[in-house]
DNA sequence: AGAAAAAATGAGCCACACTCACAAGAGCAG
DNA sequence: CTGCTCTTGTGAGTGTGGCTCATTTTTTCT
C-alpha cells in the first residue's frame, strides 16, 4: 500500500549497492564494447548475473543506465584530471597538462563521450550528469582562476568562451585524429597553448631581446662617457 | 540502353528518381524532428506516400538512408558557405563571415550535426559522407590558402590544427549556447577571430614601434657625445 | 517459526527494422 | 487490344530487443 507512493515516482531502489554496482560495471563494459545501440539489457543483465527485470529495478530504462554509465565516467575522469594538474607551476603549464590528459582520455573513451551528448539530446532531462560534467569542466576554470590571481593571465578574457575554445579544439582534435587512425599527438596540445598566450598579461615576445640588446648597448656607452 | 531514355520526358529513369527524391526529402523531415532513434522506417514511408518495403528498395537500411540524408546536409552547407564568404576581403574578415555562417546553420541544425558523427561511429563506414564534409572543410582551407598567398597569414602555420580550433570551437560553442537555450551569438566569433589574430605576420605591437624610436633618438645623442 | 514486506525473476507484450511472396505497371510483339 | 516478360512496388509477416507484471524467492520483524 505505501509501496505505491515511493513506486509511483522512482523505481523500488534502496539498498544492495554491490548489486547497483555490479550492474554499473557491467553496464560500462557492454555499453563499451558494443555501443549504445549495439548493448541489450540482456546483455547487461547477463555480464552483471542477473534477470533482465531486475534492471529496471534500479533504472527506469535504458538510456538512464546508460546516463549513469555517463555520468561516472565524468567524475573519473574529473579526479584523474586534479591528480594530474600541479598547480604550483605556471598558468600556462598546468594547463599544457590538463590539455595532454584531456586529450588523451577523449581518444581512449571516445564512444563514451559521444554517448554523452546522445543522451542529452535525449528527451532534453540532462538533469543527472550535468553536475558531474560542471564539475570536471570547474578543473579548467581553476587554473584560470588562479592565473588571474597571481596576474599571469589577463582578467578581463571571457571565461565561458575560452573553455569553449579549450575544450571544442581538444574533442575536435580526438576526433579528427580517430578518424586518421592517427596515435595520440602532444603536438595538439602545445599548439593550442601557444593560442592561449595571447591571453596572458605580458606580451613579451622574442623581440624584447633585440630591445634589451640595444638598451645593453647603450649602458656601454655610457659607461665608456662616465669612465672617460 | 539507358541514354536512349534520357532524351524523353517522362522515362523510367525520371520517374525513379524523383521517388528517391521524395524519399529523401521525407526522410530529412521525419529525421529532423523526430532524432534518429525516434524516427521510424514506417513514418518516413508515410511522409514520402510510398510503402515501406519501397524504402529498401532504395537504401540497404535505416542508418544508410540517415547517412544519405546528412551528405545531403553537408553539401547544402558547402554551397551557403561559399555563397556568403566575399573573397576579396582580407582573410580575417572572411573568415569572421565563415564562422558566423556556420556558427549559425550548426545551432540551427544540431541535431543533423550530432547526426553525422553517429552514423559515422556506426561499423566505422564512413564512405559516403565523408566526401561531402571534406568539400565543406575546403571553404575554410581555401582562405587560409589565400591568406598565405598573399602574406597576410603566416605560412608556416600547421593547417589541420587550425582547423580543428577553428571548427572545435564553433562546434562546442554551439553546444554551450544550445545547452544554456542562449541566441546566437556573433561574440563567439568575433573572440575567435581575436585569437587567429596571432596567426597573422605581423605581431609588432605598439610598444615596440615608440620604443625603438625613443632608444634611437639617446643612441644618436650618445653617439654625438662619443665622437666629441 | 510464521507472516508480511521487499527484492528478484523471466515469460510474454509490443514496437519497430527488415524480408519475401505476390501484385501492379511498363515496354514490346504480334 | 492481348498476351508475355521484366522491372518496380506492396504490406502482411518475422525476429529482435526494450520493457512489464504476475509469480516466486529472500529478507525482515515479530
Amino acid at each position: 500500500m505505501s509501496a505505491i507512493t515511493t513506486a509511483g515516482k522512482n523505481t523500488q531502489r534502496q539498498r544492495l549497492e554491490a548489486r547497483e554496482e555490479r550492474i554499473i560495471t557491467a553496464a560500462t563494459q557492454v555499453f563499451g564494447s558494443m555501443g549504445a545501440d549495439g548493448a541489450t539489457m540482456a546483455a547487461i543483465a547477463k555480464q552483471a548475473e542477473v534477470a533482465e527485470g531486475t534492471l529496471y529495478l534500479y533504472y527506469r530504462n535504458k538510456s538512464d543506465l546508460l546516463a549513469v554509465v555517463v555520468e561516472q565516467f565524468w567524475a573519473d575522469l574529473t579526479e584523474g584530471a586534479v591528480a594530474v594538474v600541479d598547480t604550483s607551476l605556471p598558468a600556462l603549464e598546468q594547463l599544457t597538462q590538463l590539455a595532454n590528459y584531456h586529450l588523451e582520455a577523449v581518444m581512449k573513451q571516445f564512444d563514451l563521450v559521444a554517448l554523452t551528448y546522445r543522451a542529452r539530446l535525449r528527451h532534453g532531462e540532462p538533469e543527472q550528469q550535468l553536475p558531474k560534467i560542471r564539475g570536471y569542466v570547474r578543473v579548467f576554470d581553476r587554473i584560470i582562476e588562479r592565473g588571474i590571481d597571481r596576474g599571469e593571465l589577463n582578467a578581463e578574457l571571457p571565461l565561458w568562451q575560452v573553455r569553449d575554445v579549450f575544450y571544442g579544439t581538444l574533442e575536435y582534435s580526438a576526433r579528427t585524429l580517430l578518424l586518421h587512425e592517427a596515435p595520440y599527438d602532444p603536438t595538439v596540445a602545445e599548439q593550442l597553448i601557444r593560442l592561449f598566450a595571447c591571453y596572458t598579461t605580458k606580451n613579451e615576445e622574442p623581440t624584447d631581446d633585440s630591445l634589451n640588446a640595444r638598451l645593453s648597448g647603450i649602458e656601454e656607452k655610457l659607461d665608456q662617457l662616465l669612465e672617460r
